[in-house]
DNA sequence: CCCTTGGGTCACCCTTGGTAACAGTGCCCA
DNA sequence: TGGGCACTGTTACCAAGGGTGACCCAAGGG
């Protein structure tokens, strides 16, 4: 996601009854929380007020445009607050609501489950790698 | 993700020692999982094997080529298993691994979260949307 | 003058995903 | 004999979106 907050592109889910749990709900929180950044982000604002600057430092590798771009979304969907003083220069400080607080608390059980699964999903990995190699090179 | 499967474009989280208890790792699972189809593919993989066109009319709006693309990836890292029967026509199941099953689970907590704040999250933005339009027309 | 902060805007590129068409292999049917 | 079908892919081509870097602005302070 991330665009540039077109009006009403989020479509609620089709009318499939939930065929099984989901699958479709959790696609919706993929959708805002998916993307490249916004994890990074909400975990800096999780510790307290953060500026605007400091996240830029902070989140490393993002570029300004993103940054805003995601702070928007962000702050639409609640999850952020965005505080300004309007002093000179500007100050802006984010936050992340409790909201998102437990977003990223929800978001450690997949953290938990990396750390379970990390080795034997390296392990096979390197299987079928191995496979499609030797698969390539015959003889 | 879900590229053409190149050799090792996965970077493994650079040497940041865990500032915070991760935000990398999750990015980790999210690239496997965050993909527009993976989830539907877990889902329905997840209730026993299921044939390639199978999935092609169940997962519903994924073409070919992603159903292939997606289907390699997840069994590359383990979280799909795939049996070939050399019948005529060919038959090829599909099967998600316990380990994908855990996943499953784990997103789940995400499906509680959105169904917790869902209508929060609609009203965020509805305010949000709100305030932006007034301050577009100002008078 | 140039620095600062918090953006906006523009031009561009790369990845993601979609569409469509073709391939291989046996079967059935005329 | 040969055409078409079913099933699982593969390949080539293309559009859209996500992401980047560079430059612009405001307003006060050194």
């Amino acid at each position: 996601m991330v665009t540039e907050t077109k009006p009403e592109t989020r479509q609620m889910c089709a009318p499939v009854e939930n065929k099984q749990p989901d699958a479709c709900t959790v696609r919706e929180v993929l959708d805002r929380v998916g993307g490249k950044w916004s994890i990074s982000i909400i975990v800096e604002t999780s510790r307290g007020p953060v500026r605007f600057t400091e996240l830029e430092r902070k989140v490393e590798g993002i570029s300004r445009r993103m940054l805003t771009l995601n702070l928007r979304q962000l702050e639409r969907d609640g999850l952020l607050t965005r505080k300004v003083y309007p002093t000179v220069p500007p100050k802006v400080e984010y936050e992340a609501t409790p909201m998102a607080r437990e977003l990223y608390d929800s978001l450690m059980t997949l953290t938990t489950w990396a750390e379970r699964h990390g080795a034997e999903i390296a392990a096979a990995r390197a299987e079928y790698d191995a496979l499609a190699e030797s698969a390539a090179a015959p003889a």
